[in-house]
DNA sequence: CATGAATGAGAATTCATTCAT
DNA sequence: CATGAATGAATTCTCATTCAT
């Protein structure tokens, strides 16, 4: 937590941000088991060595992925959401900002899935981070319930259901990258709402 | 679909259950790319050459384990749904068959999630029962429709949705075996429910 | 001390005898950091691969070889040590039987003294032997003092000293494998009874 | 032998020092096959860079130890040896001053121990002093023999024992940082002279 | 002079696969 | 049918070395 910030320098946040996001590309695009450090190199143009040089191993560097991916996330779901103040604008802006996300950042999405689903060792980091993207949608729904604007239900199955239902929409687009998100989005919305709405 | 079947003796038949187990329970408990050929003939109690004499190549395998799984969902969810009418009853009926298929056979259906997730070769061969998985629903939610019982909403994709709610049941089960599906699977139907019904 | 005889066929004794033999020639031959699983592989004529299905791992096999000369010692030196009674035919048939042992496993010798001095992590349970073999010659020490037939000095001293007396000439036969050992062995024989008897 | 001096700048001689005793330090601590370039660095608290930009590679750095710690030897035993004129009194101060150097310069000496023995190309260069490190006690005894003062034995081969029962203490020293040499040496001169005066 | 960045050869190891028995 | 033995390709990682700055 309150580590010494490594100060990295400009070339070495570039190279880094560039070998992050051909892993991701990698990963995205034929699966974990399939994204090796010689893949990888090759997809980012640079030499096995580097990545070692610059992460130290490969499991720091799935590790920084995820890390990426939070901090993204973060930024362009977080703080939007932030910005609302009722349970409805909060989870409506939670939805968008978040179905946004995964078209914007498409193979981030879909490498943090993957890697989750391999149950790497990097997962323990962010499971934490995981769980809070479900707890964070419990919070709101639970904020909703007490306004008395949502139903009564169980707010923490209703949050995995949420987060679930936005989750997937990283799949389809994972199996056709040109898919349109937005009749789904639309309809989850709606299905969502009906829901919790009373 | 229409190949001449290979007519295995019984012994060959009991040989490549086990496998094919022990193939899902090693996936399930350590990820797909931890489920080497040694883990899971070790797993399995005999040795590597004996599984690649039954399957051919490993790939043939996970293929199997995949046909597998289809093989019981068919038999535990689709023949208690093929025995329903309504649309109401068909929808009831797949749910819970489909939780009760997911506590039932844990391994089996996590294996499979992890398998697609990997984006093995044998996925293609999973595909179209994947969708057809979704295509039921879809089906059923249409003729809810036609019939009056089920609101107006884009069937496929709220297909997919329901698809998804239950998938996710087994992603529970992996991080915690021991979990009671039973809250979630309440109130996923409530959900689920509220979003269909008029 | 007590495991489970590990029972190995005969085809796996000759595999791992020929490879503890091309891991010792090799190691005498260009030193322990020069001794690579390729070069042993290619000394033994086996693949890299079966190195590792007979052994583990490279330490492993260090270990091995530490071991094996440790039971060559044993049969060499040992056995015929011990059917001496008297401390002066002790210590005379130590010093020649060893000789006679660095002559006849030159590779083997100069091999455990350069793991032993590369500080391989296999040393460890080398040690006890390496120190045990000093010992030895300390009892024996000690049992002539205790008879009257050396004079006093610190045994445990002598001992390391005899040790190392013995153990140099097989430096000598790294550095000239065609070295003849007779004339040292001869000096050294007296310039140790000059030291130890009165 | 007789190539033009460098001229090596005072900054160039202290950096060159600097790196030579953290490459002995690293030596001796760990064996020579754990001691990388980054590892000398990081000891040395400088760069991998600049080793190289010194010394040129890393067979040239190891063979400036050699050289180094011959250096050493010759001003901490070659000149108060040279200072003696008795047979006795060099062997004396020979073996004193040996064992002395050994205290004091404990990592410089189990570092050229270690790099003989791993039989780096270095060693070629080395070999001549050893050699002559070995020689020098023959002329010794030679001259004790001519003398009368020393009894008949092969001085070469009687000069090889010297030098190991010497350089034996460097292991002891290794095992034991903290071993207290003064016993070995006492027993180790009382052994020399018994084997030696008539 | 010194460093950080990058490289590529070579290290140990894993793994699916082949084959003789 | 089944196994143990063997292989070779691929993987992660280390390391000495080069080079632009």
């Amino acid at each position: 937590m309150s580590e010494i910030p490594p100060q990295l320098t400009a070339i070495e946040r570039t190279r880094r941000a560039q070998i992050i996001e051909a892993t991701a590309v990698c990963i995205a695009a034929n699966g974990y088991s399939a994204a090796s450090l010689a893949t990888i190199a090759k997809q980012a143009g640079v030499s096995k060595g580097v990545i070692l040089y610059h992460f130290g191993s490969k499991d720091t560097l799935i590790e920084e992925v995820l890390k990426h991916v939070y901090v993204l996330a973060d930024a362009e779901i977080g703080i939007p959401v932030r910005a609302e103040t009722t349970p409805k604008g909060l989870l409506n802006v939670y939805i968008s900002a978040s179905f946004a996300f995964i078209s914007a950042r498409r193979d981030y999405v879909i490498a943090l899935l993957l890697i989750l689903a391999d149950g790497h060792a990097a997962s323990r980091i962010a499971d934490g981070a995981h769980i809070s993207a479900t707890e964070d949608i419990k919070n709101i729904l639970e904020y909703g319930q007490t306004e008395g604007v949502f139903r009564a239900f169980d707010a923490g199955e209703v949050a995995k259901m949420i987060r679930t239902l936005i989750d997937v929409a990283s799949y389809t687009l994972r199996d056709d990258p040109a898919a349109d998100l937005s009749a789904y989005a639309r309809e989850a919305r709606a299905f969502i709402q009906a829901a919790i709405y009373p």
